[in-house]
DNA sequence: AAGACGAAAGTGGTTGA
DNA sequence: TCAACAACTTTCGTCTT
């Protein structure tokens, strides 16, 4: 495709694997994800910056943004009304058509002031081309059947990535949706889901594994305990245990196991703060996972080793 | 002192009558 | 349409390292 990288940022490596269904490029040398490793300096400071700032605006006032009301400005309007007087008067003819016109306009207007903003978000997010392509296709389709009308256009926009992330395999949670659009992940959700209800798109359950990347990446965790992460989701798969229950716990949780068991301890904390979850839905998947999985033996293996 | 643990109560979404 | 229900969160006290 149109994006690709040549050499890795971490190692200078240039042994880079593109994997298409994931959407991602990763270095083997280094065993980073290339393109997620840029998102996360990117994201590192921002996550922490805005979960801060988070946290204050659910205690104090709201913070307004200024985009809300450009996106709804009608100064734009007004030339192509003048425009469209000088021409008109008339006959019928005339006034038919300047009604027509301002109905296509008006949809060209919003769809691209709604397509800026989806490739602001969209870029902010470092998300790859595939994917704002398709969110822009689904906001567009979103827009001729009159869906946006009493939705904010830019929570459509928001509702629109996320199901073109599910889509294509690259999800990214309501949260980093939520901080980057300045949407509410309530809204987002149900935008999201109306949208996909109304186009008929059908969007499976995503897997945890596809979270494991990511997540691994911004912990800075190692390819070994990346690989853990994933044969443990896919045993908990084959068992069972996964279904029914919210795919960022269950990778958040195989990450935590894999770290411990690999040595690169993280507490539950940091790993519930990078997938959106909190410490608590981390401990009941992973008692599970013990439960369930004959895991205990090896993490004692392995803090035996690390005494040594 | 920080992290891990688990109980209890609350929230929002799904499901089935 | 509403009530029961499961998953998840929040909050908080206690135990462990």
């Amino acid at each position: 495709m149109s994006m690709y990288v040549k050499k890795c940022p971490e190692c200078g490596g240039t042994n880079l694997a593109w994997n298409k269904e994931k959407g991602e490029i990763s270095c083997r040398d280094c065993g980073l994800v290339v393109e997620e490793k840029m998102v996360d300096f990117d994201q590192e400071w921002r996550e922490v910056d805005s979960e801060a700032a988070a946290r204050k605006r659910r205690t104090g006032a709201p913070i307004s943004y200024t985009q809300f009301d450009q996106g709804l400005g009608t100064d734009v309007g007004r030339k192509a009304d003048l425009y469209q007087l000088d021409e008109a008067g008339k006959n019928k003819f005339f006034r038919l058509r300047k009604w027509q016109n301002r109905i296509s306009t008006a949809i060209e207007r919003n769809l691209k002031l709604a397509l800026a903003e989806l490739k602001r978000v969209s870029s902010y997010l470092k998300l790859p081309q595939s994917v704002e392509e398709e969110g822009s296709r689904i906001y567009t389709l979103a827009v001729r059947k009159g869906l946006v009308r009493g939705r904010s256009m830019e929570s459509v926009v928001a509702g629109a990535l996320y199901a073109a992330c599910r889509r294509h395999d690259v999800p990214r949670t309501l949260d980093e949706l939520s901080e980057a659009s300045n949407i509410e992940k309530k809204e987002i959700g149900r935008t999201y889901r109306f949208i996909t209800r109304e186009l008929g798109i059908t969007i499976l359950p995503s897997n945890p594994s596809d979270y494991i990347a990511r997540f691994a990446s911004t912990l800075k965790l190692g390819p070994e305990t990346q690989s853990r992460a994933v044969e443990i989701i896919e045993e908990a798969q084959g068992i069972e245990l996964t279904s029914g229950r919210g795919p960022t716990g269950i990778a958040a949780a195989a990450l935590y196991v894999a770290a411990l068991m690999n040595g690169e301890k993280r507490t539950q904390r940091e790993v519930a703060d990078v997938a959106g979850v909190t410490e608590v839905t981390i401990r009941n998947r992973y008692k599970e996972l013990l439960d369930e999985l004959e895991l205990e033996k090896e993490i004692k293996k392995s803090k035996k080793k690390r005494k040594e």
